[in-house]
DNA sequence: CGTACTTTTGATCACCGTCAATAAATGTGG
DNA sequence: CCACATTTATTGACGGTGATCAAAAGTACG
């Protein structure tokens, strides 16, 4: 099924700079599995019973309110970590956007190997800083960008995000890729309605700006005036 | 000028849980700053040159657009941590609501001795999780939640800051209390303009729930009503 | 007491949400 | 392979929430 040595984001996951037995003591206590698209990893509130690594596909992470209500309020790309460890509850829902295959290990043994692993913990806390100056910048975004900001900003991202799935160079920006989200999960990552998503997509398009090939391909025909209106 | 012995924020820092040793060397490579209401510690996108603890006040971290547009990312209190440490650039700005009192590190210093101290990484691990949390779970404010949704979420959670700063009890909540924030400030954290946030003041104060005896202090009346307000 | 700043209140407007219908894409079974 | 059902996206009409512009009231500070 997989191990360690031959996992193909072992470069660029929190493992990446663990000594050989370490890599391997981790590879004893994490398991591989497959998601399909739309299924469900961990749920809102729940006990904190499990941590992963993403090791190919796309997954949200969401909050939501009674009334159903939601907010995405990260996205998951292969390397990336799942889950909250040294924690009593999952403070967030996680599901897969596309077929994915993760890595994942009991929350449990996760925290005593990180604890005695302070290399693994220095590569988590490296992320973990990285990921809340991402989402800070998020706020900005939702807190005070207009609809056709918030999508152009949205779309550049995606760009940027989606580059290194196609090709080995680590950062890059592609004019055309495929998008793995619905319009409604789009709406849910900007805080739009889904038909405001729409209407801002066809004003792109009938300006020129973008291209939209197919329901969830993109074509960036200009990303300089993409980016003036990303404010 | 004070030292980590007599600190009196030495139990619920980073700092506690360290040896004595330990505290002692902190000590050597920290020093204390005051800062006066308004005052900026750092600017967003300067590069990272220092990191800091807060002895007591609140301070802001914020996000903002070329064009003045402003978004609070983060508030900032007594034993809370300040800065990007193992970072380039300081992704936000940092400016003092209150008389402030910070201790403070060169960014070069703290990375070094957090990389010798595993206990402190670990320490500053859990405390950057618990704000990554907490930020997410204010990015469904921004994305979904209305202007009144908004105060009285904002309210509910500040009578909880604020509660402690009186009593020595960790946790509880004042039905009463100071806000260390001018309208102006509470519209940047909640999305909003100074004229919707002091219209849906009004609104509640007239509705009993809450009560408005001076410009920045706050009476809870109905806190029921005001959670069922909060969405 | 006068000046400057903050907050409140009012009037108006625009952006985006809501509701509804249509169109396009995807899936299914005969 | 095509008819049909289902899901997803687009487009339209309309209304409400919150932004904008403007003025008045309240507060702080010399």
């Amino acid at each position: 099924m997989g191990s360690c040595q031959t996992c193909v984001v072992r470069n660029r996951a929190i493992c990446a700079g663990l000594e050989p037995d370490e890599v391997a003591l981790l590879n004893d206590i994490g398991r591989r599995r497959n998601l399909a698209a739309g299924e469900q990893l961990l749920w809102e509130g729940e006990s904190a019973v499990l941590v992963a690594n993403v090791i190919h596909g796309v997954l949200k992470l969401s909050n939501s309110l009674e009334d159903g209500r939601e907010q995405i309020v990260g996205l998951v790309y292969p390397s990336d970590f799942i889950g909250r460890p040294f924690g009593a509850t999952t403070p967030y829902g996680v599901e897969a956007l596309t077929d994915a295959r993760v890595c994942v290990f009991a929350q449990r043994d996760f925290d005593n190997f990180a604890r005695e692993h302070p290399r693994l913990e220095h590569k988590l806390l490296e992320r973990t800083l990285t990921e809340l100056d991402r989402t800070r910048k998020w706020m900005l975004l939702l807190g005070r960008k207009s609809a056709e900001e918030r999508l152009a900003t949205f779309l550049l991202e995606i760009s940027q995000r989606m580059a290194p799935a196609t090709c080995d160079t680590p950062e890059g920006q592609s004019e055309e890729f495929e998008m793995p989200f619905s319009r409604q999960q789009v709406g849910d990552v900007l805080g739009l309605t889904i038909e405001t998503v729409s209407r801002q997509f066809t004003k792109m398009k009938r300006d020129g700006v973008i291209d939209l090939p197919s329901r969830r391909s993109v074509v960036i025909r200009d990303r300089m005036e993409l980016e003036a209106r990303a404010g």
